[in-house]
DNA sequence: TGCAACTTTGCAGGGGATGCAATGAGTGTG
DNA sequence: CACACTCATTGCATCCCCTGCAAAGTTGCA
């Protein structure tokens, strides 16, 4: 119903391939039949019959319903750690962390603001928003990892998590800012403002 | 069992203190189980038994099971918000904002640094801990509204956005770390060295 | 070909959450 | 005081989320 596994998973074996797939199924059918009706409105069954596969099927790909509709958002957040971790270190750790998330932006979703309108209406139900949040907070403590790994500061001090929590607070109210104002132009954009705004609080670090 | 609802509520007529008086009893009934066998371990049946009332009278109070794990957060955050919105208008709202966060770290729990311990160490369960993340995002949302208000912006802007979101981070991290690093000395000193560091982002407006 | 590893599926069951209607306890008025 | 009114509690029925377990079907590999 919807296009296969494209050109993802080429190395893969058909074992993992279909696996994919029936993912791949389950976020799209659950997407698609939140258009028609509203996401609290579909059941988990639903989401099963629409992928052709047994509703039990469908907790051995997602953990709650909720992950469905969000699939996509969650395996480019993992692209995004992981291009991260290979980056190198540079002496301006903000600067860098900015510009990574700033091109993260400038993929798939964000691009088309039909695409994104539409998604997002699909997001207004409560348990999705919830779903949302914890993804922003998921990332959040990726990053804290990371950045107390480039500075070798203990992940449990304040420094970590402030400069985390502070790219997710401009990440975020970029999107949602977005979102609603139709007047403005990119995510990206209102993103590195926010970010700019927010830089005099992390000088580059001269240890 | 615990004690009722003390001085609060004086002004209130018989009907209401005794729904006060459930709600209390309900919340504190969640914690005391939670203690002793963490907190998804507990049912709202217990929790309901516990507080001498029937499992669907727990659903007039709370409209989750976890609600009643952060009952008393709620409370409070209520409180500030409404302190929030009486304090006259002054020139530096970002640090009349700090000033208030910081007035409201020094209540309650975050002053008995065992009493905090205990009750995080009751929040370790993955949905009660999404439900303090909710009430940290419910909090921003009170917090654009105001600064707003305050500023005449619109409440879909950037601006009002970032700071709430930016307070936000810092209150939330200065917690979090308090409680992770014994040797910190008050969840307040944390919030103001953060606040202080995010402060440049928001300079006076001088309109 | 045959075994090991893994995915799918059905089944049973616990528990969260909601709507509805009945009951009972405060509240206010004549 | 009695009556009507409002509102909290309760039981009941119901839907759905989610999990553990064991059986059956597929893929991977020697």
């Amino acid at each position: 119903m919807q296009s296969l596994a494209d050109a993802e998973g080429m190395a893969l074996g058909l074992r993992e391939r279909k696996k994919l797939a029936t993912r791949q199924a389950l976020a799209a059918a659950a997407l698609h039949l939140a258009a028609e009706r509203g996401a609290d409105a579909v059941t988990v069954e639903d989401i099963a019959a629409a992928a052709d596969v047994s509703p039990r099927t469908f907790f051995n790909h997602f953990a709650t319903k909720e992950e469905a509709f969000v699939a996509d958002d969650l395996d480019r957040a993992k692209e995004l750690l992981e291009r991260l971790r290979q980056e190198p270190l540079e002496a301006d750790l903000w600067g860098t962390l900015v510009r990574m998330l700033a091109e993260h932006l400038d993929e798939a979703v964000y691009l088309d603001r039909r695409q994104a309108l539409a998604l997002h209406a699909i997001r207004t139900s409560p348990a999705v928003l919830t779903q949302q949040f914890l993804q922003y907070a998921g990332l959040e403590v990726d990053l804290v990892a990371e950045i107390a790994r480039r500075t070798h500061e203990p992940a449990s001090g304040l420094q970590p998590r402030l400069l985390a929590a502070s790219l997710v607070a401009a990440l975020r109210t970029a999107v949602d800012t977005w979102i609603e104002l139709s007047e403005d132009p990119t995510p990206r954009r209102l993103f590195e403002t926010a970010a700019a705004q927010l830089a005099p609080a992390f000088p580059t670090k001269k240890s």
